[in-house]
DNA sequence: TCGTTTAGCTAAATTGTTTTAGTTTTAAAG
DNA sequence: CTTTAAAACTAAAACAATTTAGCTAAACGA
């Protein structure tokens, strides 16, 4: 597999130049290292025809940056992720900057060993989705100083950057439109994570449960058997709690498979029980009849991500002040009895 | 942003050896290169205790491998690209390789830059879903001897490993199926785009018009404009075609828009109209009415795709003899006059 | 005892760039 | 006709690994 690229040498050698002369003009710096109009006019005119591309390796060796940002999702085949992954792609490439990207899966280990696989490599800056557990690995980054942003969750026992959305406001909102209609018996689907956003939207639903004093109906699906356990818990809760006359789901894996739950049991929505997403997509857009749900501001939480990792790495350090910032949801009405937003 | 990483040489210096010494033993090669079983024992505590990890960038230069694979997609925010990554992703890092992605958004220029780039990174091996027009650019890559798998579509005029689906039959049977239930003004709703993909599903189509001796109404949506002409365009084609019973979608962005466009327009389905979606997804899996859908063999394309590109890394070359395999969809049957399957 | 093997290790080149600390040449000043 | 300054360029080190070719010392055989 040999690959004969041509490098700076070899343009050195043909134009009997010094490579130093041909790196401080390929690299913009000709006129403050004073390299003559007409040398610099010779080498790019040369560069051009031969088709010289610079190998980033060699020199991320030297200069210790590779333009690379390293993304690590819970899960890229989730539609929040992916899409908010192709936002993010899409502000790095116009800021010269590549993306490699790689799931946890909720996994601990394997986050800790994504990231110290990234920096062998040489990333420049992370875009964190943090599991539980790596406050470690983060806090070394940052003592590192390298730059790092964390995303839909964060870990409070460490200071970073972080952006997420308010999820505790969101939540309450939600469950109060639910109120607001009339509703007595809100339930929440949510899973047993710690995860910050998480506990955050538990918040959200317990204040509102507890400001209308009423019920608390919660059902906790075990994170890592999610798939096998959210359609028997969820129909077991279902069946232990007849007076439920509304839902909220917690996220959106939750709220698609337990509206299908709801939909094989033949459950009358919104008129049995009404249901509240969180998180929306496409799935949730085209559902029948119109399911009220919780839209983050994917855009605007992927131009912050970028803004705030290009700031920390154009000052070549960590930033000592942590930018934390929570954007609004916004709540989506879509039940049959109200006009769409 | 001053990194103090540890290096061989920081090794070979601590212990009184040399670099090629501690280099042999961490790759594997003690014994191979006759290193004692002593010294080797010594080392590898040493690089344990100190927590050494091999700088991929300078290994990259001098090995010219990077153990990473560029992925490029459509656009990596569409469930059918974020899902084959999410399988490819996985099945690469048991293999020991990292994915860089990047998403050409259909623009051509777009794909030859990130290919270029990726070129300049060191990427081991392409996993590449081509734009039309990226036939020189592939071709360079093979004559580099650089290994690239296409998916999804391919390049008729080159010569390339390329893992698909059968979208002719795929079509051919999803249409079969509309006219077994009675329908005699069947549509395709497609794009304008001449990737061997969508042109398959076309003759797919044609061929089963043809058979059937039925009419044909095919809608052609313009791919760059798709999102603000598929409501206007589509609208206007019912409009005209009065009589079309059903409806065949050939790809899921169509159908997801398309059908949201038949709910507003209230147009009774499948009574009124059938609908068949090309490309299976969440949202299609709980849309009410069941939409008969042809879903794609995604684990099985991403193994294929994964375990060709490795062979042809593990050789060291790209293999003269290209693999063109196009794997059967399967038609999911979810018209409520039907059994779920 | 001398030559040959073999075990066990290493010096130094190599990869392609950036960058520091110059050197040489030319022009201006005194 | 020096000295000084500026202009235009370059030699060589550095980055952190891999790898080729070879070195030294001990063991072995005749």
């Amino acid at each position: 597999m040999k690959r004969n690229r041509i490098s700076i040498k070899d343009i050195s050698k043909a134009l009997g130049l010094s490579n130093t002369t041909i790196s401080f003009i390929l690299n913009g710096k000709a006129e403050e290292m004073r390299i003559s109009a007409q040398v610099a006019e010779r080498v790019l005119a040369y560069v051009k025809e031969v088709g010289y591309t610079p190998n980033y390796l060699a020199r991320g060796l030297v200069t210790g940056k590779t333009n690379t940002i390293g993304f690590i999702v819970e899960n890229i085949g989730n539609p929040f992720f992916s899409q908010i992954a192709s936002l993010i792609e899409e502000q790095a490439y116009n800021n010269g900057y590549k993306i490699i990207y790689s799931s946890t899966n909720g996994q601990t280990e394997k986050a800790v060993e994504l990231i110290r696989m990234f920096r062998d490599r040489g990333v420049d800056g992370y875009i964190i989705c943090p599991t539980e557990g790596l406050e470690d690995e983060i806090k070394q980054l940052r003592e590192e100083n390298r730059p790092v942003v964390l995303f839909d969750r964060y870990l409070p026992m460490i200071d970073s950057h972080y952006i997420g959305i308010s999820n505790e406001d969101a939540m309450y909102e939600a469950c109060e439109h639910l109120a607001n209609k009339g509703k007595k018996h809100i339930a929440l689907i949510t899973t047993d994570s710690q995860q910050t956003q998480m506990l955050s939207r538990l918040e959200g639903y317990k204040k509102l449960i507890k400001e209308r004093k009423l019920e608390e109906y919660i059902l906790y699906i075990p994170y890592k058997e999610r798939k096998e356990r959210l359609q028997s818990d969820f129909e077991e809760f279902l069946k232990n709690n007849p007076t439920i006359d509304s839902i909220c789901f917690a996220t959106n894996y939750l709220a698609v498979g337990g509206l299908e739950v709801m939909r094989s049991k033949k459950i009358k929505m919104p008129t049995k029980v009404a249901v509240v997403a969180f998180d929306d997509n496409e799935a949730l857009r085209l559902f029948q009849p119109g399911i009220t749900a919780v839209e983050q501001p994917l855009e605007e939480m992927a131009k912050l991500i970028i803004d705030r990792l290009l700031l920390d790495l154009k000052l070549g350090k960590v930033n000592d002040k942590t930018f934390h910032k929570e954007l609004p949801a916004r709540l989506i009405l879509r039940d049959s009895t109200e006009k769409l937003v």
